[in-house]
DNA sequence: CGCGGGCAAACTGTTGACAGACTGCACTTG
DNA sequence: CAAGTGCAGTCTGTCAACAGTTTGCCCGCG
């Protein structure tokens, strides 16, 4: 989704963004499908396509304005990343993610970030701890003006440049790609103003433990970080085993059936040919 | 790719299978993308599909014996996963992994080893332990009777069982996922005969901090026994530099053009458009 | 009144075909 | 002789159409 955003760890340079990506320059580099495939994504992170939701081919071609052979190469590609299952002759649907699923994606991330943290502790130029020191600062101003948004985004920058400046690439896209998997659980932001003290106060202890060079501290600085976030995660969850299809071919039995149960998919009992008239 | 295998961990029941995956069966429940998907996985993995190869939808359409749709679907499933890459209006390659994302990948499984190794350490039951120790004996059987395949089959059962028992399904996947990738690097077996030794030493540490209950240890020997694996591979792999197209939407500057550099893709010259003309 | 069978609609799966783009080669030209 | 240019071939990207299956509804029957 957030392919073209700036560097990330942008705290200090604006980067004017020389190679502005030209529309036309965007047509010749990017497939149709491609293109589709980040439309989509875009659409399930934004919750316009509601989790559990079915995704309709040809409504999506026709609203995307493309023909469907696109639109089903993009599907499949979202569904190897695993944003959504398909089951044959019925269709897609957006994944909702199960409680335990999500608790999952939070150990996952946090031993991600403790390697992050691990390798930058040994590796950080000073450029790096600035530029990571700058991020608690401004995070830290945000949280005293009370700019809970503010705090969301630059906790986010904060992560990724974690990821960016002590993980390779791969590292990097796994991160994004269970990070995307996360938000799919539930849209409510779960930055709540008490937390956010205690949040930046764990950022600051990793970067404190990186700028010693003590790897073991920063891992387990980091991973605590995440702990700590999966903890406040699960107090806020009241909702108990909200079992929806996890992934398809990894359900070794599958009892409650591929698509979102029996039950009705949404939650309004809309039919399934709902007529959606306009552009929602 | 390997839906259908016995439970992963079958190291005493041979498991007859009951539920034999009747052809007919198959078809009316994977589509046919998925099908085809599969096999080019499959292909890649054997090594049919050279890494670096120019997938050519039409000639694995008629080889496959299925149009270009599925293919084109399947390709773009595998170009989200990883295994290939894909440039507008060029192809798909099949992806080269690089040296240093080989090491990086290492680093992530040993990430993930040591959390299903820690949970495991807390959570394993009777039967966990008995499973793991019999895997280990059994390798340890095959090491003293030189029989290298067997070792590296019981390696792989070893490993997936850790992490079927000790994470949740997203972990085995990914865990399944990277594996995939590290395979693609090269082909060659890198079990030697004395490596056989020094690693189930380290198996039978990692199942010994496991029943101890002891859940740092038990990372701890996870990770190094990865790390090890790490090493050694690092040792036998004299080719330095070995940059291959990483990863089409993350490698930040393209200078050495998405395919295979503009240098000829194949090192023994052929040209483009290769007539292999039977299976190969 | 509840239930099973049958029917129709919609959607997905798959295929074939057409247009555009890139590659490589041959030719012309300075 | 080298470099640039034009051309043909092949392949990918995209679209439109056909067939099979599932789903939901309606009607007849017990």
């Amino acid at each position: 989704m957030e392919d073209e955003n700036p560097p990330v760890v942008a705290p200090t340079m604006p980067e004017p963004r020389l190679v502005e990506p030209t529309a036309l320059e965007i047509v010749r580099t990017r497939s149709l499908a491609s293109l589709v495939a980040q439309e989509i994504e875009a659409m399930i992170l934004a919750g316009t396509l509601a989790a559990g939701e079915r995704l309709n081919e040809q409504q999506l071609a026709v609203r995307l304005g493309v023909s469907r052979g696109p639109v089903r190469e993009a599907v499949r590609g979202l569904e190897r990343s695993g944003l959504v299952v398909s089951v044959r002759n019925q269709g897609s649907y957006v994944r909702s993610v199960s409680t335990a699923e999500a608790l999952e994606i939070y150990d996952l991330r946090a031993a991600l970030t403790g390697l992050a943290c691990a390798r930058l502790a040994g590796t950080a130029s000073a450029a790096d701890r600035a530029a990571l020191e700058a991020l608690v600062a401004r995070m830290d101003q945000a949280r005293r003006a009370d700019d809970a948004p503010a705090y969301y985004g630059l906790n986010l920058d904060f992560h990724a440049a974690l990821l960016a400046r002590g993980g390779g690439p791969r590292t990097r896209r796994l991160y994004e790609d269970l990070g995307n998997e996360l938000h799919l659980f539930r849209r409510r932001a779960l930055v709540e103003p008490e937390n956010m003290r205690e949040s930046n106060a764990e950022h600051a202890g990793i970067v404190a433990a990186i700028a010693a060079g003590d790897a073991a501290a920063a891992r387990a600085a980091g991973e605590a970080h995440i702990a700590g976030g999966k903890r406040r995660f699960q107090s806020t969850d009241a909702s108990a085993t909200h079992a929806g299809p996890t992934h398809a071919p990894d359900s070794a039995a599958r009892d409650p059936g591929p698509p979102p149960a029996k039950a009705p998919a949404a939650p309004g009992g809309r039919p399934r040919r709902a007529a959606r008239s306009a552009t929602n």
